[in-house]
DNA sequence: ACCTGAACACCGTTCAAGT
DNA sequence: ACCTGAACACCGTTCAAGT
């Protein structure tokens, strides 16, 4: 790592300064947060380290807990980041299932992340308000088994995309491992919900 | 819930040959495996090391790599051990169900393994089988669905376990949070199997 | 066949100190 | 208010060498 001992030959006053260059670096919950959640669709949650966070934004490692307590913390603020996008309007069950998964998908790793650190509050989280709405009043068993099918369902297909992208398939069977998930969600889905199993998907 | 307390016999008391330094302590894939195990349900997954395993067998963290090719595979075979113990021939789909999650329960973050190293053979395992012959022919669909919504409630459930047991819950609304889990695993397996709700649990 | 010892390239976190 | 620098107690993994 290029190390300058000859500081004070440019002496630049450290204040208000512009250049990408030198960098003063100066940094917000939101912008770590931001790097953090970038960094995780590039390497994912197993290599996502604070080491590397504080490397994407030019800082030392120490700096990241000024910003956050810890690990945890921080990961817990890229779910609740990753969750924000559900819409929480729609009335379809399947739809806002759907719309529930994709912003899992939207990350890589997205849906273990929210799995693993999301586990507490989920009984208040956003995707949970979502799918009581759209399933109506007194259903909220109904909608925390939907929430865990969800998180189950999307946490396995994200793993499996993962592992077959850099790995070939252990199994034997060799009939398109990915093929037919989207078709479980919907059973799936339906199921839980109690509406009539198939409708069509809105698709390109 | 019908827990089986035999799993925990495998103490091994493994200074019977008292010298430190001269130490026999051979071992082979079997020990390895089963003293990760009996870790595994003491300090978690979290804090499941190689080298704290290699530790616990007297032995220095490389000589775990004669027996494992890494840490994933030995995470693989514990996953398999856990899952071994469902039974396979119940007809009733809630009961292999619940015996399924409570295979996961057996063990610390038991489910939460499973979930993260199966995830590539779940359809050929020993789990999904199980599911499939008490759904009867024609119903891996059903099966994989099912498959999902317990590894999901069970990894949620047991991280929630965790969280509450060693620092309190940071939700407002506190009317016991694991309460009514039950009641969520049994309306959604009953609502994928296609089953008519409700059935009395067999509770001690 | 099974293990040691030493190394390599990493981790998360703390804390005094700087600006 | 925000960051550095240095430390502490860890990681997984490799590999020559021992027995």
């Amino acid at each position: 790592m290029l190390v300058l001992n000859t500081v004070h030959l440019n002496a630049v006053h450290y204040s208000e300064c512009m250049s990408p260059e030198h960098n003063p670096a100066r940094h917000d919950r939101d912008s770590v947060a931001r790097a953090a959640l970038a960094l995780l669709d590039e390497v994912g949650l197993a290599d996502l380290s604070m080491r590397r966070i504080a490397a994407r934004l030019d800082v030392q490692p120490s700096a990241l807990y000024w910003h956050f307590a810890n690990k945890q913390e921080l990961l817990a603020e890229l779910a609740d980041r990753i969750t924000a996008r559900i819409p929480a309007g729609a009335s379809d069950v399947l739809v806002t299932a759907r719309s529930i998964r994709d912003a899992l998908f939207a990350y890589r790793d997205g849906a273990e992340l929210v799995l693993s650190t999301y586990a507490l509050r989920l009984g208040s989280s956003h995707a949970q308000i979502a799918l009581e709405t759209s399933l109506g009043a007194g259903s909220s068993e109904r909608a925390t088994a939907l929430l865990h099918f969800i998180l189950g369902h999307a946490a396995l297909a994200q793993l499996r995309m993962h592992a077959e992208s850099h790995g070939a398939a252990a199994s034997a069977d060799e009939i398109d491992p990915t093929a037919g998930l989207d078709a479980v969600f919907d059973l799936g889905v339906a199921a839980i919900a109690g509406v009539s199993a198939s409708q069509p998907r809105d698709r390109a």
